[in-house]
DNA sequence: CGATCCAACTCCTCAGACAAGCTGAGAACC
DNA sequence: GGTTCTCAGCTTGTCTGAGGAGTTGGATCG
């Protein structure tokens, strides 16, 4: 499907260019919204809606009276956009990570919620695993995984973790479609020791499981 | 200091509560311009440069013709804000996730050209650990710690790394201005070992005196 | 029933007008 | 001389009206 850009965003697209090509450093002020237009041959507001969309991301910043000024050499990273364009394996390592280091820090951490959600959570696996539709199992397994990153107590972690979300998702999805091996009871009891690796407060067995149980899953696509 | 939003901004904040809220799903279509302009009191341009700034957010997409329509639940996260805000254990706690799974990694990656970086980082370390004012202590130690992730060979580990550096870069400087014990030998000695276990092949002794020292680190802040 | 046409709706762009806010130069004052 | 005040000339912010371009769904026609 072919998309033709409107103005404005062509317009963004040539003053993100420019800026990076260090026409503007940091901190610099652009001309004027009528000294642009003209330049760039389009009306005031086409400019306006051009700035406005670098705003968004963090780019520009106007301020009334004054004018435009630079605050970003480059787009803030879209993560959403990077993980897709990422290799398969890379994200996987990047999943390890900091899945491996929130079970560690789960371990020291988790509390008495946390331990109930697990239970709640992995029981939900069990019952998604051999019934439900492939999203159904997915969503039970990422929640899984999402608990055992809030047990770390840590919202670095926690935001990372949900950058990752929609690409892990997806990638299952797709991986679930081609073959089913995948959702053995192999599986639900690796997630099940890693648990109670954690409840156990063994960091260090909680977090070698962890990442035992996410290289497995890096050789199953490599 | 002081700062009077613009309608545009607020109108555009008011569209991401009302997307947050539910009241229009992923993949829905939003009402007509001059619809919203009516419904919030503002002018059609107003609302335009709104949904202009939305789209560079990736929440909203306009297709002429046909509508305006969510495409994300809620904003791209800025990690720079979003560390920024962080709590600095947090954040060290996401670093140590990253270098040492990337020291990991290296121990098994690395090449000789990484070798000749490692080499050439350590020893501007040194020189600036010695010497030299404060922010280039702080690049040279960061340009040391941006060679072990680079010689892991994954793009996103880099791409996280990046997004780190920022918030590690501001955070040295403000504590090398409240003492200077932090820029010691022992510090260097750490490094050092760091990239000797990776050029002798061993990820986890790599991984374990990566963590050891971003512990220490740790610790020194708490 | 299927293909075609078309009217109504949408967003896109421009131009012009005025409001609101900032900046720097020069006047006025101490 | 040094400080404060004032203001003209810039900037961005907002609104309106007009037309252009693309999409959509229903009416019409074969």
């Amino acid at each position: 499907m072919i998309r033709r850009h409107p103005l404005a965003e062509q317009a963004a697209e040539e003053l993100l260019r420019r800026i990076g090509s260090g026409e503007w450093a940091l901190g610099a002020k652009l001309p004027g919204e009528t000294t642009l237009a003209a330049q760039l041959g389009v009306g005031r507001s086409t400019i306006r809606e051009a700035v406005r969309e670098l705003a968004g991301r963090r780019v520009l910043e106007s301020r009334q009276g004054a004018g435009v000024f630079v605050i970003g050499h480059q787009a803030a990273e879209d993560w959403d956009q990077v993980l897709r364009r990422a290799d398969i394996t890379d994200v996987l390592e990047g999943r390890m990570a900091i899945e491996t280091e929130a079970a560690r820090l789960a371990a020291s951490r988790r509390t008495p919620a946390d331990l109930k959600s697990f239970r709640y959570t992995l029981k939900d696996r069990l019952d998604a695993s051999e019934k439900s539709p492939d999203d159904w199992y997915v969503e039970a397994d990422l929640a899984f995984h999402r608990a055992l990153v809030t047990a770390a107590h840590n919202t670095v972690l926690s935001e990372l973790f949900d950058a990752f979300v929609p690409r892990i998702r997806t990638t299952m999805l797709d991986m679930l479609r081609l073959d089913d091996q995948h959702r053995h009871r192999h599986d639900q009891a690796a997630h099940v020791a890693i648990a109670d690796a954690v409840r156990d407060r063994d960091p260090e067995l909680a977090a070698g499981r962890c990442r035992e149980h996410l290289a497995a899953v890096r050789s199953s696509v490599a």
